[in-house]
Formats: structure tokens, sequence, C-alpha cells
DNA sequence: ATGAAAGCGCTAACAT
DNA sequence: ATGTTAGCGCTTTCAT
């Protein structure tokens, strides 16, 4: 067993009340008191046990954040940036999967919500009734999700859209497919920006699926977007954009020459496909940075300033957008 | 504060050890008082307090992994792969990112290794006295690291390239060039194994680097790679294969015409890329299972049936290798 | 300024 | 088969 505030106290030649005092309310001891007693502590390597504090103040100092899919590309710098803020203001941060499959989920938050002080669920698979529930019981920010009474944080794709529209409008396209692959999840507003900013700026628009949101999506949709004679493509997310990528390659399709290519998410893949993507940007930190400080803030019993906070994304033209093909090939 | 066994046991018209057994060890008690147990615990949606138990009896059932960067799209595999070999066997699976500062991953594992039965640490910035001092504290499994008397998981190349080697050399390439993205990391036997394996077989090797294991880095090989004259590349991982990709075709450098290219890791990157690029395979869930296992091992003291574990990989052979081009351009 | 002691929820002796 | 109780390590009254 590891040293407790016990040894310290024996150490110091305290009880184990001071030491608690020297350690955690410092002002309430005699200075050279403290003095002892942090030496001690410090040459016995005493760190409190986290079990114990917690039992004592029912407190855990770690948070949980539930996503969809940690091998989707677009999660890890959200991660890491929410584990680095979390880890400023002394919490740890407890990742779990769900594979974005319900009863996965229901079974990870009953396991993992026990051990935390708070919940960020990430477009959470769950009815509206569970997550009121679960809210009503522990902490809870809701990322794209909408449930009344619950915190949300809701990343906008609005702007980042009419950026593209703007820029493919700009670049003489006329006819634009969109690969959607919402598969069936709740959350439907992706496809509907585009709609609304696509009409916004007298683009037709094609919508084709809902697929899933894989690479083979975008290997299926490429030829579909030749067939409907379309010059541009605005994929589901980069994942489906990749594909689209290898497979306009392997039709015989220049890009951006033929056909513009558009993602949304800016994941790693953008930065490295060749050429590299066009895509819609938002930032992890912003995300990252407003969930935790929500939740945090949810957690001290502080009311949030509001309920829903946005978060905006723009648009990043990289190499796979240029001017319209104008006679057929 | 939520309900305790307490709870559950005047509900039930029992005491709390009654409804402790019923829970924990259900043939120590009458049948029929057990379902009046059960049914009350149900009733009133008990699930014990972890805190509490751990307190108790010293074990958290949690697990701690300690990698270098979750954004390497190598990890997120890996961590999803062993979080559900956790889970199945009732551990939680707590990941930190060290971002790979020795400064980072100290302060991490203070933090986190008060929290967790046992951790797992990925190529670790530690020093060797360090590990082993920790190790003694805690249980510990290292993956590509070795230390006396510490268990480890050792991914091990050499299967991989040996195939490579002999991919490259059936294809008729006679030059290579191998870009070393180790940066001055501890673990160099990459290096060392390809050296051996392209002596082997008669092929030659030009070493370039150490670099940093980034994008640019292979945009930076890339015109090297020409210069020397090679045909054939193996990078020091996907991402460095993927910038060798795309540089080479700024260069108007075709890929495989001109100059095959290979990977490390297969990670969705290469299966994603145009053309999709031949690499070499570690299996996420073999790594996950064997150290996961380990590491439970050592937490129920469990001498470990070896104190290194080899983990094995092989060439996935795609689309970025081919014959080398006979005459110069 | 310091110490003694209660109590957080749980499990495992130890009674009965 | 079941109940009573000590004790895990910690913080915080409550005394002094």
């Amino acid at each position: 067993m590891a040293v407790t505030i016990g040894a310290v106290a024996k150490a110091a030649g305290v009880s184990v009340s001071t030491v608690s005092r020297a350690l955690n309310t410092p002002d309430l001891v005699n200075a050279v008191t403290r003095e002892r007693v942090v030496a001690a502590a410090d040459r016995l390597g005493y760190s409190p046990n986290p079990a114990a504090r917690s039992l004592r103040d029912g407190r855990t100092e770690t948070l949980g954040l539930l996503i969809p899919d940690i091998t989707n590309p677009f999660f890890p710098p959200i991660f890491k940036a929410m584990q680095e803020r979390a880890r400023r203001q002394g919490y740890t941060l407890l990742v779990a999967d769900s594979d974005e499959r319900e009863a996965d989920e229901l079974e990870t938050i009953a396991a993992v919500s026990k051990k935390v002080d708070g919940l960020v669920l990430w477009a959470s698979m769950l009815t509206e009734d569970r997550l009121a529930e679960l809210a009503g019981r522990t902490p809870v920010v809701l990322v794209n999700r909408q449930v009344p009474e619950v915190c949300e944080v809701h990343v906008s794709l609005t702007d980042g859209i009419a950026q593209a529209a703007e820029h493919l409008k700009a670049y003489g396209h006329q006819v634009c497919v969109f690969v959607d692959g919402n598969g069936n999840r709740p959350d439907q507003s992706r496809s509907k920006s585009i709609r609304e900013a696509f009409d916004a700026h007298g683009l037709s628009l094609i919508e084709i699926g809902p697929y899933e949101p894989r690479f083979e999506t975008g290997v299926h949709a490429a030829p579909l977007v030749l067939a409907h004679g379309a010059t541009a493509v605005l994929a589901h997310n980069d994942l489906v954009a990749m594909g689209v990528l290898h497979q306009l390659a392997a039709l015989g399709a220049s890009v951006p020459g033929d056909i513009s290519v558009v993602g949304i998410d800016d994941t790693l893949l953008a930065s490295v496909s060749t050429p590299s993507l066009t895509t819609i940007r938002i930032d992890p930190d912003e995300v990252a940075s407003l969930a935790i400080d929500l939740l945090i803030g949810l957690v001290h019993e502080r009311p949030p300033a509001a309920q829903v906070v946005q978060v905006g994304s723009r648009l990043i033209p990289r190499g796979t957008t240029g001017p319209a093909r104008r006679e057929p090939r």
C-alpha cells in the first residue's frame, strides 16, 4: 500500500488533520508546522488517495467523453484538446468509444458515469428521453444533439457551407452533387443547411444517399457524379471525399480539372491527400474549450451563461477545387 | 447522492452484508432472500459506488494507457481494441496522450497512476531507471521499450520488412531509399531491421534522415529520392509515405511507374490514398489483446508466461508498388 | 493553531 | 443463512 496521510502525520509529528490542512488550506496552519509537514510529505512521496477523497466528498476530478468512433480522424484532435483543457483545470478526461451502437453506449455510460463528475456526449444515439433523464442525474453537455433543458454545444456548418457554395459559384460551377453519408442518425441538419446554402447561391444541388459515412460511399458516388453531369461534389466528410477522389482517378476524371471536390471536417486526410482537399473546418480547440468549460461549470453548479453554444466553421480552399469545365468531355 | 447499499438493505428488509453477498456471492444467501434483494436493487437502480469499493479493496477496475500521440492514425484502432478487450474483462481503459514530451508524460503518469490498477506505456520517453522504478510500484506493460525485469510487448517489423524487400526485389528494384523519421527517439530498431533485410536481399539501401515522422518529411524526401536515382522508397510510416506521394506527383514522377513507395503501419491513410499505399501492417487487435491480457495478469499477480511477447507484421501489397523502371526518364 | 473523531459506501471477518 | 462491525484514507466539524 502506498504512503497515507497517517504516515506523513507520524513523520511530521502532528495529527492527520494538520497534515490535511497544511496541504489543502495552508493558511490555516502555523508556518513552521506547515514547512515540517510539507517536507515530510515530499520526503515520503505522499500523494492523496483519490478513491478516499472521492468517497469522502463525492467528486472524482474526472470527466467523461463519449464519442461515436475514435478511428474517425475527426475526433483525435478534439479529444486531445479536451484532455489538455481538462488537465489545466485539474481534471482527468476519460474517453469512451461507443462504436455508434446504442446498446454499447448505454452500457458504457453506465460503467463510466459512476467514475466521473460529468459527461460530454458527442452525437449520442440515445433517445431524447434517456438523455434528459441522464442529465437530471449528472452534469451533461451534449454536442450536436438538442434536448430541452440540457446544455449543448452546437457545431454549425452553416458558415462553412455558405462559403463552399460561394467558392464553387465563383468558379463557375452550376450543378453540384451532395453525397449524404448521415445514414439514419438523428441529426439531419447537415443536409438541410446544404440545401439552403446552395439554393441561396442559385446552384443546382443533387442529393444522393443517405449512405454510411465511409470511403466506399465515395467510391460508389463517383460514377454517379459523372452520370449526373455535375462538375462539383460536396462529400459528407473528408473520408467520403477521399473515396470520391480515388474513384474519379480510376475513372480517368481529373480533379479539379473535370470535377471539383469538397470535404467536411478538415481532418488529417484533407491535408495529406493529393491534391490536397478543399474542406470545411471546425476548430477542435474551440469545441473542446467550450464543451469542457461548460461541463466544469455545471459540475461546480455554476449556471451556464447560455443553454446552447454555437461553434462556427469555415472553408479551407485547397487543391481539389477550381474552375468548372466549360464543355462536356 | 445516489442510492447506496444501505437503501437497498432497508428496502429489502435485510442487512447491508446480505445485500453485498446477494450481489457479489449469490450462493451464500438463501434463494428467496436473494430474489428480494435483487428486486429491491433493481427497483432502486442501485449500482455500487466505485470509490467506496476502490478505497475498500485497493482496486479501481481501471487500466491506464499512455500513448505518444492520439492524432497519429496508428493509435486509434489500437486504443479501440484495447478498450474493448479491457471492457470484456470488467475494466475501464483510461487513455492519456503524452504528446511525446517527457515532462508531460511524467505529470500524466503521476495524475493517472493513482487512478488505475496498472499501466500500458507505449514507446515511453522515460529513462530506463524511471521505468524500472515505476514498474516496481505498479503493474506496468511496456510496448516497444526494453527494460530489464519489466514486461514488454515488442512489435517487430522484421517480417514485414523482409517481405517488403522480397517484394521490391521481385519487381526488379535495385536501389531503395529509406526515409528515417525516428527523430532522436530511444528505439532505433526500425532502421536496423531495414538495413539487415535489404542487405540480405542484395538491395542497395540509401538512408536519409533522421527527421521527424511528419508529412513534410516525405515532401522533403521526394526530390532526394529522385536525385539518388532510386526506384523505390520505404518511408518511416504511412504519413511520411503520403508526403512522398504528394511531392512525387508535384514533381511529375508517377507512382508506381517511376517510383514505388512503401509505408509502415497500415493506417487509414494507406487504404484511402490514391493509388492505395503498399504498407506494412501490424495487427491492432493482436497488440491490444497481448498488452491488456498481460497487464491484467500482472494486476492479478499472475506471473507472466514470458517477459517479452513478440507481435509480428506483414506486407500489404497495394497500388504504390510495381515493376522498376528500366531506363532513366 | 492543533487534535480527536465522525462518516463517506463498501466488503469481509467475526459473531450468532 | 444472516446480522454486526471494523476499517480502507480522507476532510471537516467540533473541541480545546
